[in-house]
DNA sequence: CCTACCGATCGGTAGG
DNA sequence: CCTACCGATCGGTAGG
């Protein structure tokens, strides 16, 4: 099986020219396809059509390259979050508001959530407290969402901390499966995630709820 | 850090004796927590208290180990979700039941679960296609349930493939972070997350349907 | 159960 | 960008 990159070499008869983001994307194909303990470095550098070596011209570490994927991918998640519930009054609607993005990201940045989901675990010091803190820190403020709609009668749920663990990783599940070919958008795909966040949270409809 | 069955050969002056049972749970627990790629057999042995070469006494590769407890396991699976519904009439509770069952597994199996979820995809063939298999049809299964209860109104959902995967994805979660020792039992998770794949299919409370 | 050892492959460096 | 090469470690075998 050869790459674009290494036909392109040797169509040319010329030698490969490679850039920083082509080493990072060929290691985001191949970390969420086999993992980051599952790829060598040399099946990165054969498919960019260049030696094992020259990979070291745009790359520091096979480590910098998982912790940095993780590290941006999780931080970006947390800003999403903050983005996406920012100035929305209504908690039924924060929250469906912070999943709609959460699930979004996961149909449209599939290798990088399937790279977290999956290796997460193996970034080294520091990136990696940095990383747990991050993804601490969303659920918390997604569960916060559901015992503050609980408080407020707006939700209806016995076990707030299950709920916001299930509803996370119902999206990370996305990654698994989301292709832009399929008959479901992006969006239609978050949109219906999101709808599911709202039931698993118990959304008291608003005909029953008193004083209303 | 010293195993207890390392600790036991030293404290007896004696060699360690193992049993194929021991270099499966050793292997369970080590595959779980760093993946398959990212575990050597050398640390199997060393927590085991024995040389690399001799595992070769109790498995004939590493891959073997791998396979066994992914193929296992997925049977398993398949086998506690026709127990589940077996004999049950009412699609909801059949649905019910077959997500108890499959979360409940996810809680007293966490080490099993977190492996085939992060390395089904490293089993060989021809083991691999056999999971694959077993896989989806369980997901089939349960999206049937899903299916059939919207023909006969007693769910109401627009994108039932989607809340399959949702579904059985939410379930996976639990072996992430459950503990025996919290304040939640396995029973009371597996109670919790039935209750939502009902929420998220769109249950139809009894008062609201037209006919009973 | 062990020691001794195998070829292969790993991530990474030297030097151009 | 390359060739040449490093020490370390991998899964696994021979032979006792």
């Amino acid at each position: 099986m050869a790459s674009h990159a290494a036909q392109d070499a040797r169509s040319t008869g010329g030698r490969a020219t490679v850039s920083r983001g082509a080493v990072r994307d060929v290691a985001l194909t191949l970390f969420a396809e086999r993992g980051y303990h599952g790829t060598a470095l040399s099946q990165i550098a054969a498919e960019l059509g260049i030696r094992t070596p020259s990979l070291y011209n745009h790359m520091r570490a096979k480590q910098d390259l998982l912790s940095e994927i993780v590290l941006e991918t999780t931080e970006q998640v947390w800003l999403d979050y903050q983005a996406a519930v920012d100035g929305v009054e209504d908690v039924a609607e924060r929250l469906r508001q912070a999943i709609r993005t959460y699930a979004l990201r996961h149909a449209t940045h599939r290798r990088e959530a399937l790279i977290v989901n999956q290796d997460a675990g193996h970034v080294e010091e520091p990136a990696r407290s940095r990383v747990f803190e991050l993804r601490r820190s969303h659920e918390r403020a997604v569960r916060g969402l559901i015992e503050e709609g609980i408080a407020i009668g707006r939700f209806k749920e016995a076990t707030p901390s299950l709920a916001s663990f299930g509803i996370l990783e119902m999206c990370v599940s996305i990654a698994r499966w989301f292709s832009e070919d399929g008959v479901l958008s992006a969006e239609t795909v978050a949109d219906r995630y999101s709808e599911y966040a709202l039931r698993i949270s118990g959304l008291v409809e608003a005909e029953d709820r008193p004083g209303e």
